[in-house]
DNA sequence: TCAACATGTTTGGGCTGCCAAACTTGTCGG
DNA sequence: CCGACAAGTTTGGCAGCCCAAACATGTTGA
């Protein structure tokens, strides 16, 4: 227990690293990027992309063009495209894999993006990349889909009984869990 | 315009979620819980946490014995339930899935814990009930395995050159070109 | 040329959540 | 009975982020 604030000590908090993202994509998107395209994106005023930004461009992630137009520094570009990579990678873990719908899929994802480890966003890749190679084997793409809909299977509420039981389970061998029912 | 703060309007907050937990954890662990024993279990201060409490006492969510005994009233058992049941099917997640180390496992699980969605939780706890049916099939653990032997072969760095190659593709081929930034 | 409009910035406020420090209580050993 | 100490509360500050509103600028169409 002992850092349950580590996320606090992010390179970027939650807001920043959406208005790195946002900036990112809109240079992508329309080839430019102003104060009002991103608080329209975000959803905030312009007043306070201004004052993120400000910040933002002293910590040298943020870049102002001659003319108003935002751009990210190497670091900042960096930062955007790990955070944006863990988003779809966190997405596609959900749908893919447990089975979620993609909107309620992206949702989450987006709400966690900066908070993944590198090490988990890693192995979600790695574990993806594997899925993709045997994706050919008929037997183990019905097994996953059989799983699949055994993940979706309760759209009722959180938490079902199996789950809950499960849970329970998982909580009290805590020490050494090992998945092994034997 | 699925909201990119949504986790504002949640239930409760990061740090409520945390205290509602921690005496939860306290009560199981050692039978009672006081502001001081929160705190330190937290690493903040008395002060901030007599302040936090005054909030959810006010709220409903935690009840004060009649000497300074800190319990969670029915609706904050739930919460804090819920919370603690999302961390440990998380943390199984990464774990027995990705092949994550515990330590790290944790750590994330706990930064998201009170993030995720109710079906995106419940989609997790599915998949590891079918995931624990099937395991006494060998075929399918030796596949399980290489699979996370595969996520957890890069410890290097994050993103890794597949890792990377496998998120372009994903967002490449996203239907619409993304049109929230959410 | 000039009013209208879009854009960017600044400022004052609010809310959450943390700390430090002063204060209040309650309990216990001498 | 009293001093000391642990526990709880209150208060003033600070930081992050957001809004609203007043301003400053720049572009444009009539």
């Amino acid at each position: 227990m002992s850092d349950w604030r580590e996320f606090e000590q992010n390179p970027v908090s939650h807001s920043a690293a959406h208005h790195l993202t946002t900036i990112q994509w809109l240079l992508d998107d329309q080839g430019y990027a102003r104060v009002s395209d991103v608080a329209r994106h975000l959803g905030i005023t312009r007043g306070s992309v201004s004052v993120t930004l400000k910040g933002l461009r002293q910590r040298g992630l943020v870049v102002e063009d001659d003319h108003k137009h935002l751009s990210l520094s190497e670091e900042g570009v960096q930062i955007a495209r790990g955070i944006r990579t863990k988003r779809v990678l966190i997405q596609a873990l959900f749908r893919e894999v447990l089975g979620v719908p993609d909107e309620v899929a992206e949702q989450d994802a987006c709400k966690v993006e900066h908070l993944i480890s590198d090490q988990t966003a890693e192995a979600t890749g790695g574990f993806l990349v594997g899925l993709e190679k045997i994706s050919s084997d008929s037997q183990w793409t019905h097994l996953l889909e059989s799983l699949q809909r055994l993940a979706a299977a309760t759209p009722a509420s959180f938490p079902g009984s199996a789950t809950q039981e499960l849970a329970l389970r998982l909580e009290k061998k805590d020490p050494q869990g090992e998945d092994q029912p034997s």
